[in-house]
DNA sequence: ATCGTGTCAATCGTCATACGATAAGCGATA
DNA sequence: TATCGCTTATCGTATGACGATTGACACGAT
């Protein structure tokens, strides 16, 4: 009888032997330990690495397939594709993607769309944004505002505050795009309040933000968003400058389970 | 003795089996043949409907449940989840959305998404592109003047255009979106054209598009492609307008399913 | 009559085995 | 040297069986 072991590195083990397979084999690609072009072990070799049957092994890698991390085929093996095939707004991909150190190059990329997308995206909440649209927004500043004063996670109310804008600009494919975007912006935000008092200081334009938006005033919602994400900007870059050569920056809850 | 029909309603049939139902499926379900919410038939019926094993209906059940469109469960089904769980930006279901009429309110989210992204790269591009960049841009022009002086396809070439640009831009998440875009942009892009001499007109304006990045002008380059997305929009509008009674899209199912 | 509780059964989840299909790699041949 | 065909590793598909989960329903208690 085999005992599933399934032990990530780092991920979280999920119920059933697919989920918790997809989510490792997804992780260990996404991480680089199966590099680009290299092929997967045969799945019988999975079979028995991870104790599951050939069932369980073909339909993770169908899952992987599915979002563009693999291909398959007879003879030919299962081989990692190259990172511009992979599905990055893919909430899962994006998630993986997210436990692993994120490079300096990818952070720019992430800060420079969010420049682009957020400063927009407000300016439609400006517009049109709901009453209940509002409320949802004034409830992730009540929390963010908590956790300042009271100490908390500002970062997941935070993450909330925002994707409450996106959602408020009444776009379909904004609101889509945070919510694929969802853990790599957690990740950002987590780096970009590293610094100490970085909440506090940006809890009061938040505040701005959210009152430009519920006075319907564009302009002045816009200025103090592009304030805002740049004053990240360089919560970013500095902390990228200091951290040369520390390891890890990995998930919330950073002590504990750490080896 | 099975001999799988498989016969998609607009569909194109894949090589293996596999990849025929995922198709099929993800299309039904997309085109709302499935109401949200509702259960596919269980596994053995599919598998006799389709004329294939367990074992194919299963993987392909994984891979659209990878694409966010269904979940499963025991006891619970195979349900169709809420359109807001499906990956919009997955070039599958891009592509299956794609092969549906869009909605007005959808192109319209499209369109804003356009207005928002496009010149913001563009900005990028005219600062940033290499001369192979370019040149790959200047090739889809060609390619474009062609179709127009010569008949031929000018939308692939406007497609080609367009991604060549978010290329250029150097900022991977935007070409992402581009590729997982595509087919959508495609779809617009036929609407758009769809006006006599459409092509004609926006000819020169991609011309002007491509002398401003090629000379490192990004305002000019921004107020150029402005003007373009612009006309497209107007384009899209006329066309709507045209074509009055919509069959549904998004929203509501207003059809019950019987089978 | 309403509500809680427990059994039942539909349906997916997983395992095991067998064989067919494909194409990469290699050796034989001209 | 280049081409062709064969071998074989590996995935693709089919089949059958059993376990696990959970929604639904019947039943009894209050």
């Amino acid at each position: 009888m085999h005992k599933l072991r399934l032990i990530a590195p780092t991920c979280a083990p999920s119920k059933n032997a697919h989920a918790s397979m997809v989510e490792l084999l997804g992780c260990s690609i996404v991480a680089g330990q199966y590099p680009v072009g290299s092929s997967l072990p045969p799945e019988p070799a999975l079979c028995e690495s991870f104790g599951v049957s050939r069932t369980v092994v073909r339909e993770s890698i169908k899952s992987l397939v599915a979002k563009g991390l693999l291909v398959t085929g007879p003879k030919l093996g299962t081989r990692v594709l190259p990172e511009d095939q992979w599905n990055w707004f893919d909430p899962d991909v994006v998630a993986w993607l997210s436990q692993k150190r994120l490079s300096a190059d990818f952070l720019r990329d992430l800060q420079e769309l969010r420049r682009i997308v957020e400063p927009a995206a407000i300016r439609l909440a400006a517009e049109r944004a709901t009453p209940e649209a509002l409320k949802a927004i004034e409830i992730a500043y009540a929390g963010m505002k908590n956790a300042v004063e009271n100490g908390g996670d500002y970062v997941s109310h935070d993450l909330r505050f925002h994707q409450g804008l996106l959602l408020a600009s009444g776009n379909r494919l904004l609101v889509q795009m945070s919510k694929a975007l969802g853990a790599l912006l957690r990740t950002s935000f987590e780096i970009s309040t590293a610094k100490k008092n970085g909440p506090a200081q940006s809890l009061s334009m938040h505040r701005d933000v959210l009152d430009a938006v519920a006075a319907h005033h564009p302009d002045r919602a816009e200025a103090t968003i592009l304030r805002l994400i740049d004053g990240a900007k360089q919560d970013i870059e500095s902390v990228l400058a200091s951290r040369r050569r520390i390891p890890n920056i990995g998930r919330p809850a950073s002590h504990l389970r750490a080896h």
